[in-house]
RNA sequence: CGGGGCGUGGCGCAGCCCGGUAGCGCGCACGGUUUGGGUCCGUGAGGUCCCCGGUUCGAAUCCGGGCGCCCCGACCA
């Protein structure tokens, strides 16, 4: 490490992020523009989301499968309003095989148009719906501006398709999705979303209805962390999906489409981060403990060792995520400083002392120098470091949901909203106005409807904007 | 696509104005020293100075052209 510290939050929030991304070893750059490299420090924190939804995605009778990163053309423009919400950032390639291609093939920005036309071959009757199918894959959108993990050319997700017979179904399926990635943030990352439904303007290419997760970073800025969407009939007509009926009728499926992808990384690092680094959801951090042995003289170290490796192996015995910090090079404030930046939950002290005491040493990373370290006995470790890390998990939900909401603020009218967002935090107001109205709202503040939260009041009120009469409440916020 | 900046060991930079043996910090290797909050010392490895052309006895440095990257403004998981 050349510098010492990284760049403060407070003074820099966005070079914090940069710095701390390639430092803690997440990611490294690559030599293509807007990709990055994702290290196995980064990559084992998308190894726990992905074990973590796919489980719950299993839980509820989904079944993956893989499609072609390859489309044809022809494909992505069958649908509308799809070609239009994509074309400006695909990615075509127009040669293979040392010749020009006779139909030039997308890298598929999403799959909706491959899935569709197998769905329709798939698809006979009502006895094969609901089709439930998720698949793990990269996608590639050509963005202008990028930022690791946030948004990146190539980046990695899920993505969910399904084929049902009523629109009910599908909104059911839709609705269920959402609920499944609000229950892994909040659950497994720590991080307390908001549920709720997309404006037009934000919807979906191609979709009747778009639901979000919406979470606050620690810069206040909202970030959209998983999407599930009601596709209505436009996809099962475009590609003739349909299926006959009990009474022996053809009718179009209903689909739905869902993702979650490593932008969920990012929104880990910056929803729990601090100034020394990162802040790991125990659930989700590659190593929950990181034993740091302590040896004053080469005759201490054989002493020292037995210890370590016998709590290692204990911890492990017992599924808890141990790494045991062997390098030789460093001195042990340099790996307490290390492994603080790179966000480990719980780090574990072994020195001659506590090898005579029977004792270890514990520090926990979502408190601060000193308070954070206790001095427990080696027998029942176990125990104490499963309730300590139980206890990490709750506290970083807490912290980040009290600072959530200390950050979300009513606003009565128009100057307020525009106060609130100036100052950086989300203001939340009821909204009836026009798409053009929502457009004047984004060129005069810099806030867009991150969306209408399934949370509402039970009146209606005055829209903050038009000040005709509204339904619901929208919160108004920048994003990323 | 408009505005600004930068290309020099793995990383971060200095050198360029004023042409003359390519340098510093970090990292890396080896040896020693240290180790309970970012040890210290020594030795060493490592560079087509973005590319092409020009000027010159001589170009990282001057001139012309090209390429690439980063930052700031309109779209997006």
């Amino acid at each position: 490490m050349s510098e010492q510290a990284v760049t403060a939050q407070s003074e820099d929030f966005s070079r914090w992020y940069n710095e701390i991304v390639y430092r803690a070893d997440l990611a490294a750059p690559s030599p293509v523009r807007g990709c990055v490299i994702i290290k196995p420090y980064g990559y084992e924190i998308w190894e726990g989301i992905k074990a973590g939804l796919d489980r719950r995605f299993k839980a509820t009778g989904h079944q993956n499968a893989y499609f072609p990163l390859f489309i044809p053309e022809s494909y992505i423009k069958r649908e509308a309003q799809h070609v239009e919400g994509f074309s400006p950032e695909l990615a075509v390639v127009t040669h293979a095989g040392g010749k020009e291609l006779e139909e030039p093939l997308v890298v598929r920005p999403t799959s909706e148009t491959v899935i569709g036309e197998a769905f329709s071959d798939w698809i006979q009757s009502y006895r094969d719906l609901p089709l439930l199918i998720n698949q793990w894959a990269n996608v590639v959108r050509w963005e202008l501006r990028t930022r690791p993990f946030l948004r990146t050319a190539e980046f990695l997700w899920q993505e969910g398709h399904t084929a049902h017979a009523t629109h009910d179904e599908a909104e059911a399926e839709t609705l269920q999705m959402l609920d499944i990635y609000a229950e892994f943030a909040i659950d497994d990352a720590a991080i307390p979303v908001i549920k709720g439904e997309k404006s037009r303007l934000e919807r979906f290419a191609g979709a009747l209805r778009t639901y979000t997760i919406e979470a606050m970073m620690r810069d206040k800025r909202a970030l959209q962390s998983g999407t599930s969407h009601n596709l209505g009939q436009n996809f099962a007509k475009a590609f003739d999906i349909r299926y006959l009926t009990e009474s022996n009728l053809q009718e179009y499926c209903w689909t739905t489409s869902w993702g979650l992808s490593t932008r969920m990384v990012g929104a880990v690092v910056m929803t729990h981060g601090d100034d020394k680094g990162l802040r790991l959801p125990p659930k989700l951090a590659p190593h929950q403990v990181v034993i740091v042995p302590i040896t004053r003289r080469d005759d201490q170290l054989t002493a020292v060792m037995d210890t370590v490796e016998r709590l290692d192996r204990e911890l492990q015995a017992a599924g808890i995520r141990v790494h045991v910090d062997r390098r030789e090079g460093q001195s042990p404030g340099f790996k307490f400083n290390d492994w603080e930046m790179r966000g480990v939950p719980v780090r574990m002290e072994i020195g001659p002392k506590d090898v005579e005491n029977n004792n270890a040493v514990l520090a926990r990373r979502d408190l601060p120098g000193r308070q954070g370290k206790q001095f427990v006995p080696q027998a029942g470790i176990v125990d104490v470091v499963t309730a300590l890390l139980d206890e990490i998990q709750a506290n970083l939900l807490d912290d980040a949901r009290e600072f959530r909401d200390r950050n979300i603020h009513d606003v009565a009218n128009y100057d307020e909203l525009k106060q609130v967002v100036a100052e950086g935090a989300w203001a939340r107001a009821w909204w009836g106005g026009s798409d053009e109205d929502e457009l004047t709202v984004k060129d005069e503040t810099g806030a867009t409807i991150r969306c209408f939260p399934f949370d509402q009041p039970d009146q209606s009120g005055k829209c903050v904007l038009t000040e005709k009469a509204a339904e619901r409440i929208a919160l108004f916020a920048k994003a990323y």
